[in-house]
RNA sequence: GGUCGCGUGGCCGAGGGGCUAGGCAGAGGUCUGCAAAACCUCGUACGGCGGUUCGAGUCCGUCCGCGACCUCCA
């Protein structure tokens, strides 16, 4: 199997990555919560992985990819669960609020054409797994009950583990932040966070415990699930750059503090989409939702944008680095993904005889660096780049400007299949754009109407000619004439 | 304030001691009934100032600017 080196946030290196099992690969991304329509931020993150995993798949490993929802447990800035808060919201069970949103979860994942990982537990759903996990933790000393909550003990940690390596926090310093949160004056330490909570009256979702009729804290769920299905220690651990403290950093703590084990050995942290510079956030209006994006009712776009071209768009960022959402930025995608599109579809057609070819070796070694690339890191930019050196050769070979002869067909062939895995499968985008709108009752009238078109150019009837081109311009069809035929695209 | 990261040509965005990233926009040319597309050529870009080095956008120091995290966050 091909090498493959992955930036280990937990040493700060690149790393060459050595699956627990040989062939096999367990990786954990934390989910989202579904109290709310899903962010474009949230749509980056988990498209980054699913393209790692559909890499993953493709240089032969079988992955259990496990990615969590959300439904319980997110304490608000006023302590208040943030499945409780959205239910007030909006006047429902807290379960039909998580059903609801994941439902819409679901349905955007699918507009971004990524695959649904292998399981996708949920938080409510093993409670008792938590509450096993909490008293594991209690059972081991790193952790003491408060009132019914139980928290967990950084200091009493500490003395035999190291804690903050993956955040680079020093406890120390966390004496100085004076933070006025509930029950903070139960902790011992104000780097202890809780691992179980008791509710308040007025609380709908809780359980019964040996501690309190209540709830788990918002870092267990992680270490719980991802221990019950991909064991103590295993490959990958995923999540947005914001996650690593205090979510992962605590998650980490708790599964040694409950087993001795760490529990990942390579964590991968995707980065922030931003817009104008910074980071989206719906308090001060910085934010667009996905349905915005496509449709363009947004101040901050002056147009709709399919979201294939949004998909493009952000892999041509890597996933460690921020991205800056701009509507020029998108512009530039937008013509560059119908480029590759339509150079794509050029190179389904071209055909050679030949045995042997002079330029064979340059496209095997684009082909070579496009697997090198994807290997170092997943770096879709570069991919992207390979792509278009491509690009212009299959336009090239389809101009006259470079000779089909001196291509081979073994690796035309090669080179059609290569790209079509790659653009397809692996970086997983779709080929046409406007949904399905390109069925074959299309297809034949377009080929009707510029057979009939090009019968008007050889007798150089201009008016006719030029008539059907401004007409299905004016229907968003865009007909191009190259040197044989004419090519139509959707725009 | 603490921790981490970033600052690349008009815009986006890779790379990360000597080797053309790429896309979009722009200029010139080829092709063409016109248009569009395509192809060819063109930009000596790496925040400022020092330092290391035969050589720095790439390493070190420093300053400036920006961002993320430190509190729910993908």
């Amino acid at each position: 199997m091909r090498d493959l080196f992955v930036y280990n946030s937990l040493s700060r290196k690149k790393e060459k990555f050595e699956p627990i099992t040989p062939g096999q690969i367990g990786m954990y991304v934390c989910g989202p919560t579904v109290y709310s329509d899903v962010h474009l931020g949230n749509v980056r993150t988990f498209m980054s992985f699913d393209i790692i995993y559909r890499y993953l798949l493709y240089l032969g490993y079988k992955v259990r990819y496990v990615r969590n929802i959300t439904d319980v447990g997110h304490l608000t800035d006023d302590g208040e669960d943030r499945m409780s808060k959205g239910a007030k919201k909006d006047q429902l069970e807290p379960m039909e609020v998580a059903h609801k949103y994941t439902v819409g979860f679901h349905d955007m994942m699918r507009i971004f054409n990524t695959h649904s990982p292998s399981i996708e537990p949920r938080a409510t759903g093993h409670i008792i797994e938590q509450i096993e996990m909490v008293q594991a933790i209690l059972d081991n000393g790193y952790g003491y009950e408060a009132n019914g909550s139980v928290y967990f003990d950084t200091l009493s940690f500490m003395k035999d583990h190291p804690y903050g390596q993956l955040s680079g926090r020093v406890v120390e310093e966390l004496f100085s932040e004076t933070r006025d949160l509930k029950n903070q004056n139960e902790k011992k330490h104000p780097s202890d966070f809780a691992i179980w909570m008791k509710a308040s009256e007025e609380h709908i979702m809780k359980w019964n415990s040996p501690w309190s009729l209540g709830f788990p804290g918002w870092h267990l769920e992680c270490s719980a699930m991802s221990t019950k299905y991909l064991g103590k220690n295993f490959d990958i651990h995923g999540g947005g750059n914001d996650l690593k403290f205090p979510h992962h950093e605590n998650e980490i703590a708790q599964n040694i503090g409950a087993c001795k084990c760490s529990p990942a050995n390579y964590w991968l942290h995707t980065n922030m989409l931003l817009m104008n510079g910074k980071k989206m956030s719906k308090s001060d209006g910085n934010t667009i939702t996905p349905v915005q994006l496509f449709t363009g009712d947004s101040p901050h776009v002056s147009k709709g944008y399919d979201p294939m071209v949004v998909k493009f768009f952000m892999l041509q960022a890597h996933y460690s680095s921020t991205i800056d959402l701009t509507d020029d930025g998108l512009l530039a995608a937008e013509k560059g993904y119908k480029k590759l599109m339509e150079a794509l579809k050029i190179l389904k057609g071209l055909q050679t005889q030949s045995q042997a070819g002079a330029m064979d070796a340059e496209f095997e070694r684009i082909m070579e660096e496009m697997h090198q690339n994807m290997s170092d890191d997943f770096n879709t930019p570069k991919v992207i780049a390979n792509l278009f050196e491509i690009v212009s050769k299959i336009n090239g070979l389809k101009g006259g400007q470079l000779d089909i002869s001196e291509l081979s067909d073994s690796c035309l062939t090669k080179l059609k299949e290569t790209l079509s895995t790659f653009v397809f499968e692996i970086l997983a985008l779709k080929e046409e754009l406007g949904g399905d709108n390109n069925s074959q009752t299309l297809d034949g009238l377009m080929g009707l109407i510029l057979d009939i078109r090009r019968k008007a150019r050889e007798e150089k009837n201009w008016e006719t000619s030029d008539k059907i081109r401004d007409t299905l311009s004016a229907l968003k069809i865009t007909v191009k004439d190259g040197k044989d035929d004419s090519q139509w695209s959707l725009n």
